[in-house]
DNA sequence: AACTCATATGCACATTGTTGCATAATTTGT
DNA sequence: ACAAATTATGCAACAATGTGCATATGAGTT
């Protein structure tokens, strides 16, 4: 039911081709969402058989042809209707967590191979964030900053400060390891 | 794929019935996952068939019977080898950011009401959070604290990193969402 | 006697996610 | 001239997850 909200939220924002909506996933709405090209033409063809968007075939010259879809006025009114109704709160699942509970003496460096490993792709990603902040958002850009990118600089800066937590959070993971197992 | 270790790992730590493993996602486990009853005990069936885990069934005069499942020598196995391969990195969903996205003047006190439904949520959360560190994980009590424990205790640290920062987050957004769209 | 709560287990269906396969045109690099 | 990458679309099979429905016992409550 959400990656449906998803595609009817970034079609109502400007209309796209399937593979237009791939790559925004690769790109700018990577930070809270993803789905493969699979997954997204599976449900654009759903959604148009439901009527909730339409397509205009377009025929290209130089590459093939493509579909730029678009909401219909039901699929407006679907999307406006999901705005109304609150969110759950979502749980999280944390895989690294699953793991660490299996800490124990024996095992202790597999676990610090493994809190390395999470604390440089998360300093990688860090960086990768904050270079796009500086890039794109410096306080000058922010002042003419067009409305419709207002909530993508939020996703990145829940990005940034989740990320900063995160790494906060590992530190202390690895003094709690160091100190129950650690020798 | 993981819920499969995330049973193993209870079930490497001490053997239970389907039901404990519920009511172990219910509490101590629910920060970082947590799975319906029914996929418990899918989850278990699978895992019984594929020999990972066993069960000795006890008969209840007071109660309904009851399996008490624990790891094979294959499913320790298992979960060892698990334990050796690095986690790739997790990508997160989040419904509040696609939400957000649809945000314009117009429909600007919907997403308010959003936000501070999900800022209460986050704060009773964060409560409850501190309350179960403050009586049970107190300087006093961490000196003490049984080793099987320490990651139990890491989980409820992540669990309050992560709702600081989010709550940091909507305060952010709080900002952008009045400089954006109001008035 | 009827109702609710806690214990205890499970099937069936629907949705979502992943992997493999398939096609076709143009552009770019060697 | 050939190979590889990019643009563009999709089906089929299978794996994993989530939701709704169903059952049974015993204890305590109204």
């Amino acid at each position: 039911m959400s990656l449906k909200f998803v595609l009817l939220t970034l079609l109502d924002r400007e209309p796209r081709t399937g593979y237009d909506l791939v790559r925004t996933f690769e790109t700018a709405v990577g930070y809270f969402w993803n789905a493969s090209h699979q997954q997204v033409y599976r449900e654009l063809g759903a959604l148009a058989d439901a009527r909730l968007v339409k397509f205009k075939q377009v025929e290209q010259e130089d590459k093939p042809d493509k579909k730029i879809y678009s909401l219909s006025s039901s699929g407006q009114k679907a999307l406006r209707l999901w705005l109304e109704n609150p969110l759950k709160t979502q749980k999280n699942k944390d895989l690294l967590l699953v793991k660490l509970l299996n800490a124990n003496s024996d095992n202790l460096s597999l676990m610090q191979e493994e809190l390395q490993r999470n604390i440089h792709d998360s300093e990688v990603l860090q960086a990768t964030y904050l270079k796009i902040e500086q890039r794109y958002y410096s306080a000058k850009q922010m002042r003419s900053l067009p409305v419709d990118q207002v909530m993508i600089y939020a996703a990145l800066r829940k990005g940034i400060l989740s990320i900063e937590a995160h790494l906060a959070w590992l530190s202390e993971v690895d003094k709690l390891l160091r100190k129950a197992f650690d020798k």
